[in-house]
DNA sequence: AGCAACAATGACAACGTTGTCAAATACTCT
DNA sequence: AGAGTATTTGACAACGTTGTCATTGTTGCT
């Protein structure tokens, strides 16, 4: 394993040098930064985070906060978050509860960086605040509300939504039912405005009591697609604002016995684990938890990317499986 | 924080006799090991891994071969192998290949303290032989399959799949229906053996058609369950081998108009995140795979501590939620 | 040109631990 | 008791990096 000061005899600088190209100080001469960064690609160096841990005073912890009733959901992100930090040679603190007196004494840890919020603790109101006057960064997942600081990183609900929703329509659905997810979350919220904008581009009515409120879990999908079967105009197809309510709409359709996808279409959000575990598998919206959680994790290890208080929107994928098909001929 | 030295000056020892202590090096004199160790208590020292890591050349990976079709098995073990790996200051490497060259690669890196394995590897006799004349340790899960070196790291399958099974005649079931799980997975045949004995035990037949396979997916979950409900003499509850096919199982239930635990009860088997995800919750046998890789990671951190190449069984539960109830008067 | 001010670089200590080797102590045997 | 050996302890360097501070190089100004 090469270290710095076999970086720094083949670009023919001081090690101290190299260790401050590696870190992105300032008052290092172009043209001596590039040769160091030739040399660390030539040896292929990497750094020796056990060495700079023991000698760096920084901090090295990072709070994740994550409160989220759905137990994939939270698996993806520690499990992200983790591999995240063994990257950068960082420690991870999970926390569920986040009232402001365990919010003060984190961040008044010195080894604590900063703090990595995730739905719906993303938009509380309390948080942003308390977090706001700590002096330290924070990143919040799967939201883009403008009005407080942080870095936010999410995709472009509303246009996931937009897209899935036109999928539903290219089939020849006119009659589409919508559950919505848990009102604390933003998602939630613009994953109904594609919904509607979708409806809406294509002449479709968004006002005929087809759309339910659900809050994200499995019980409020089944009982919210329940809601819907029984109505007079039943919708040929239902959107559910994630899996684990799609999970729950497959079976209120099993229960009336209607089969998925020939005389009822399905589709979910988030290609959760559970859209390929259920039968049929679901039609639904890939977004990279995995991907999210690590670039969280990056913004807050290396502060110098000026990613700071800034909206980072990821790709997502329309992943089309076994439980949409066309509408019937009625 | 304390350092070492802080000990050895507590302790009125030189500070490599303290590394000597908690390193469990031979040749300590008890004496002085418990003056040190008592130091060590009351300063409240931790060891700083980073300074550990710089200057030991000890192995410092872990790698993980996991390659199962459970997403939330695969979630569980990363998180918990990840987080024992931050405890001892170790990396994990993860792999779903398992192919020999692979293995030997990963062996004859020096890096590389030892393997562990998850079902169905665990069980996979070219993996074992491999590994066997490979010198490196490696640590099983979810088997104890006595033949082969390494130590096994698994729950009482067979007496858990018992108590479960007597949970379901205590309720007045009768015939209670079986799917078992993938055949190469050690566990499988365990869980069987477990309800076939308690249905001896109870004086009721154990060869009258009620076993189907399954291979632990939802689908097959599904399948079994329509077969068994499509027998002359349906069961009243079935017992599936894991939460997944329980899910399938409860999914076929529906699909008949059939609402459990009314007039079907269903029990699964791990507790895993889909067992509370479910509509009605299932009642299931907990087994907590943290517990497990975090115990795997232990032994391959601390090779002093003489596990080698034993059974370990750890705890399980009955978990009783409302997949279950009475069985019906008929 | 000469000087100040600042930018860029380098020399060296320090972080907390383990590895190596030497020294001190305890034990065994005659 | 004394030599010889084994056990126990200690002194000190080393790991690869960053922090501190000194030194050198560069620029702008009179």
């Amino acid at each position: 394993m090469p270290t710095i000061i076999d970086i720094a005899k083949k670009a023919g600088v001081s090690f101290k040098t190299v260790s401050r190209v590696l870190n992105e100080e300032v008052n290092v001469r172009p043209a001596t930064r590039q040769k160091v960064l030739d040399a660390v690609k030539i040896l292929n160096y990497r750094t020796n985070t056990a060495a700079r841990n023991l000698r760096s005073k920084r901090p090295k912890v990072i709070a994740l906060l994550i409160n989220n009733p759905s137990q994939s959901y939270t698996q993806s992100v520690q499990l992200g978050a983790l591999l995240g930090c063994q990257k950068y040679g960082l420690f991870l603190s999970l926390h569920t509860k986040y009232d402001k007196e365990t919010i003060v004494s984190l961040a008044s840890n010195a080894e604590t960086i900063g703090f990595i919020l995730t739905p719906p603790i993303s938009d509380n109101k309390k948080v942003l605040e308390t977090l706001s006057n700590l002096r330290k960064p924070f990143v919040r997942l799967g939201t883009k509300h403008p009005k407080a600081a942080g870095t936010c990183i999410c995709i472009d609900d509303r246009q996931a939504s937009y897209k899935i929703t036109e999928h539903l329509i290219n089939l020849g659905h006119n009659q589409i039912g919508f559950i919505k997810g848990h009102a604390d979350y933003e998602t939630a919220t613009h994953r109904l405005l594609g919904y509607q904008e979708a409806l809406e581009a294509n002449g479709l009515s968004t006002n005929n009591g087809l759309i339910v409120q659900g809050d994200f879990s499995y019980a409020s999908g089944l009982v919210s697609t329940e809601k819907l079967l029984g109505l007079n105009e039943k919708p040929t197809a239902i959107f559910a604002s994630n899996d684990e309510m799609a999970a729950g709409a497959l079976a209120a359709a099993y229960k009336k016995g209607m089969r998925v996808p020939d005389s009822l279409s399905i589709v979910g959000f988030d290609d959760s684990p559970i859209a390929m575990a259920v039968y049929p598998r679901l039609t639904t919206v890939r977004q990279s938890l995995s991907n999210m959680i690590e670039k969280a994790v990056e913004i807050l290890a290396k502060p110098q990317t000026d990613n700071k208080n800034k909206i980072i929107i990821l790709d997502h994928a329309l992943v089309l499986r076994d439980s949409t098909g066309p509408a019937l001929d009625t």
